[in-house]
RNA sequence: GGGCGAUUAGCUCAGUUGGCUAGAGCGCCUCGUUUACACCGAGGAUGUCGGGGGUUCGAGUCCCUCAUCGCCCACCA
């Protein structure tokens, strides 16, 4: 063994004898207890970046863990087409090329696109195989194999025989310079310091009398359809039913009454512009307004009078604000402060826009979802995040899940001139004839979500596979707290709904990893840290360690490489501990059964017991951090400097041995290749330790013993310690007497006892009780604490 | 407008049901070539646990309040 560890020499070699040999499917034994976890299928459009490093990570933990506790352990990895994301990519790609989605048609773009993500796929699949994740390639997944859309076009279909599905003219958030819709997740809302516009609009009977609106997009009153008051507002009420006629464009619009109408705000009137606004559309179809669209897809004015025909929103803006001024119809302009909805990778504002796309009535998938949530079917880590995902259930809006864009999964769905829509999910091609009439495809795809949103039973076969039977529900479900409605909600409802079970017992969610000074990573920023790079340097054992270690459930927190570093030292000092310890025992070294004899032996085999114990209990509840830096103590601190050093003077070597196998147990979760690498090297093994099971406690310790051996070998620190907990447990039993004396007066006072409730009497008579029994415990600590100073003194 | 989180040693963070004598890693200081490891060993310093109030025999831990930073949600024309 060299002097160092050297994670390069070993991590390849490692995995590929992993992979051959089968570990990582799981054991075929019936009665083995099922343990799934499905990879959150990362987007196949560039590198793993450090949060798939740390999901990668704590995956393969929980899972190693299972494995070595003899579970049918299904790790299963995959990957996503992130349809628009990927897309958003590739055109970054082609830009740099000087070019655009516009110069190729939908074929050619979707078969590009195909090759760039089938390439940056397979990069991803190694560079998991790097970070050592323990994955079942066998069962490997893209959300495009043929299986997997099968089902999502199964879902799609039974959503729309159960009339849980709609395609019709709906409001919807619309990026003009991506060219497609999305659903209200994907839009950022941002506070801007805009302006609002008083307007007036003449009466049509009375053209020296005008209603006055205010509005923060003066532009699209060329679309407006109405004028809307609140029907109680008794500035108004007068003028219900009334028109006014719609300057520069000449059309009278009718003056309707409408509860949605704040009449604190403004003027009390508002301009009624259904096709270009949420609220203006639902009141249009209220009152069964007409809707004139005058923004475009393109984001240039259309279908309105000539001088504005073309112009960009902004443009079109100034220009209606200086008509209005010109013909005395601007009242007046003010700052204001209000929201705006922007599209979340490119910045474009969002614009509401009427057209026809696909979306989901979520509210009864909601209720279900809510009602196993009650029922406690899902246990979310950490807990504050349920009532997240409450409240967002049960606020929750329609799904829309058309895009329109090349690459994704097409919609299986055919429409005919008179839009007549057959739902056919066999046939393949682009159009469809029935009874004479022609139905063309959809030129739409589905929501990347959509799919992924079906993750944990299309990978599994539903309904159908073995997998499926076996392993679904999965066990836990680790992803980012970022995503929690865009995937974990709508995982939830689907599987529910789907399946009629929920699709994971457990969600873990984890945070960002934040650079070292706590912001966020970003290449405009330029502190990305490459994982790759932490790899390369520090090997991968490190970078697991280095991402869990100091991190918790759904916080978003700093990244220090120094971190990694430390636990790249760890490794080495594992590897030494090993070297030393087969020096000791020798090259041939056979184990025997272990006694303990020194009192050195009886202290670390009830330590060991206590970490088996505790890094368990850790690893059960999701406190990996905590795992981890027990693991490292345990290791480095217990058994490298004290009982390793011990052994330079009395050696028990079966006993060391098993410490070393134990200690390799223990590590393997977090650091899968350093401590394969050693185990392989220990004279007495022919496994692999990957399949090995989780360490035993050690059987017949004595604590007296482990006593002495604290007292001689460690008693500077054992002095030291010892008296500190005298001084503790003096002063605590004098809090206690305290205590007591209070209790007793009280209860000695028969003013309180007659005249305070019964249930506060008892209870005080219980604390009592407990308070004297806790006295003669902390009396006999301190005797025994005051028996072991003196004898050292 | 509603909600959530963070605030503990120079830095990054632990601290589970109130018992803490407040910890870890990194950094810092002193010493050290001893049967593995300098990616090391032995030892050391550093905290009115964000401010204020309260409950309790006892509060970093529970309650109220304020402050700062960060995040999420919401149809403010």
């Amino acid at each position: 063994m060299e002097k160092a560890y050297q994670p390069q020499k070993y991590e390849a070699e490692i995995y590929a004898q992993w992979e051959k040999s089968g570990a990582f499917a799981p054991t075929d034994d019936p009665n083995a207890e099922p343990f799934t976890i499905l990879m959150p299928p990362p987007n196949a459009n560039a590198d793993l970046h450090i949060g798939h490093t740390l999901t990668t990570a704590l995956e393969d933990i929980m899972v190693r863990y299972a494995r070595m506790q003899g579970k049918a352990t299904l790790f299963l990895p995959g990957a996503d087409h992130a349809g628009f994301e990927t897309q958003v990519v590739y055109e970054r790609r082609l830009e740099a090329e000087g070019k655009s989605r516009f110069d190729f048609d939908r074929k050619e773009l979707y078969q590009q696109i195909w090759d760039y993500v089938q390439a940056n796929k397979s990069k991803m699949e190694d560079q998991q195989r790097r970070i050592g994740a323990s994955v079942d390639w066998s069962r490997n997944t893209f959300t495009m194999d043929p299986h997997v859309v099968a089902q999502v076009y199964r879902t799609f279909k039974q959503l729309h025989d159960d009339d849980l599905l709609y395609r019709g003219q709906r409001i919807v958030n619309y990026c003009t310079k991506h060219g497609t819709s999305f659903s209200e997740l994907e839009v950022e809302y941002k506070e801007d310091a805009g302006q609002i516009w008083r307007v007036r609009y003449p009466l049509t009977d009375r053209a020296d009398e005008y209603i006055e609106v205010a509005t923060t997009r003066p532009e699209t009153m060329l679309g407006d359809s109405a004028i809307a008051v609140h029907p109680n507002d008794e500035r108004y009420v007068h003028l219900i039913g009334k028109t006014a006629t719609l300057p520069l464009v000449g059309r009278e619009i009718p003056i309707v009454a409408d509860e949605l109408v704040d009449p604190k705000f403004g003027t009390g009137a508002v301009k009624v512009t259904p096709a270009h606004d949420p609220n203006d559309f639902e009141i249009g179809q209220r009152h069964n307004l007409p809707s004139y669209q005058v923004i475009g897809f393109d984001g240039l004015m259309t279908d309105c009078p000539k001088p504005y025909i073309g112009l960009d929103i902004d443009a079109a803006r100034t220009a209606v604000i200086s008509d209005l001024q010109k013909q005395e119809f601007l009242v007046d302009v003010k700052p204001h402060q209000h929201s705006v909805g922007h599209c979340y990778k490119c910045d474009t504002p969002i614009q509401p826009l009427v057209m026809d796309q696909w979306l989901v009535r979520m509210q009864p998938l909601a209720q279900r979802a809510i009602a196993a949530l009650e029922a406690g079917k899902i246990k979310i880590v950490p807990h504050r995040m349920l009532k997240i995902l409450f409240q967002w259930l049960e606020n929750i809006r329609d799904w829309n899940i058309s895009r329109q864009i090349v690459w994704g999964i097409p919609i299986p769905a055919f429409i005919a001139e008179d839009g007549e829509i057959i739902v056919d999910i066999d046939e393949k091609g682009d159009q469809i004839e029935r009874g004479g009439k022609v139905f063309q495809r959809d030129p739409d795809t589905f929501d990347t979500w959509f799919s992924s949103g079906q993750w944990p039973f299309t990978t599994l076969h539903f309904p159908d596979g073995n997998d499926f039977k076996r392993f679904y529900p999965t066990s836990v479900m680790e992803t980012a707290g970022e995503i929690i409605f865009f995937w974990v909600a709508r995982m939830i409802m689907l599987g529910l709904y789907v399946t009629g079970e929920v699709p994971f017992k457990t969600v873990y969610l984890h945070g960002l990893v934040l650079d070292a000074h706590g912001k966020k990573m970003s290449k405009s920023r330029g502190n990305v840290i490459a994982p790759m790079v932490l790899l390369d340097k520090f090997g991968a054992d490190a970078t697991r360690m280095g991402l869990v270690a100091g991190r918790s459930a759904g916080l978003n927190q700093g990244f220090d490489e120094k971190r990694v570093e430390g636990y790249r030292n760890f490794c080495n000092k594992l590897w030494n501990v090993a070297r030393f310890s087969l020096m000791k025992l020798g090259d041939n070294y056979k184990p025997s059964d272990i006694a303990l004899t020194s009192p050195a032996d009886h202290w670390i085999a009830i330590e060991t017991n206590h970490a088996i114990k505790q890094i368990s209990d850790a690893l059960n509840a999701y406190r990996f951090s905590e795992a981890v830096e027990l693991t490292y103590h345990f290791i480095w601190h217990t058994v490298a400097d004290t009982y390793i050093e011990h052994t330079k003077n009395e050696l028990n070597a079966p006993l060391l041995a098993h410490l070393i196998e134990t200690c390799l147990r223990l590590i393997h979760p977090f650091a899968p290749f350093v401590s394969e690498a050693i185990w392989q090297q220990l004279p007495w093994t022919d496994s692999m330790l990957i399949s090995e099971h989780w360490p035993n406690m050690i059987e017949g310790t004595k604590k007296d013993q482990a006593k002495l051996f604290e007292k001689s070998i460690l008693a500077v620190k054992a002095k030291a310690d010892s008296e500190k907990a005298l001084a503790a447990a003096k002063r605590e039993l004098e809090l206690k007497k305290n205590h007591q004396q209070i209790l007793q007066n009280k209860l000695a006072n028969k003013a309180f006892v007659e005249n305070a409730p019964a249930a506060l009497v008892e209870a005080e008579q219980a604390k009592l009780e407990s308070v004297t029994m806790e006295l003669q415990e902390l009396a006999k600590t301190i005797d025994t604490l005051q028996d072991s100073s003196s004898s050292q003194n």
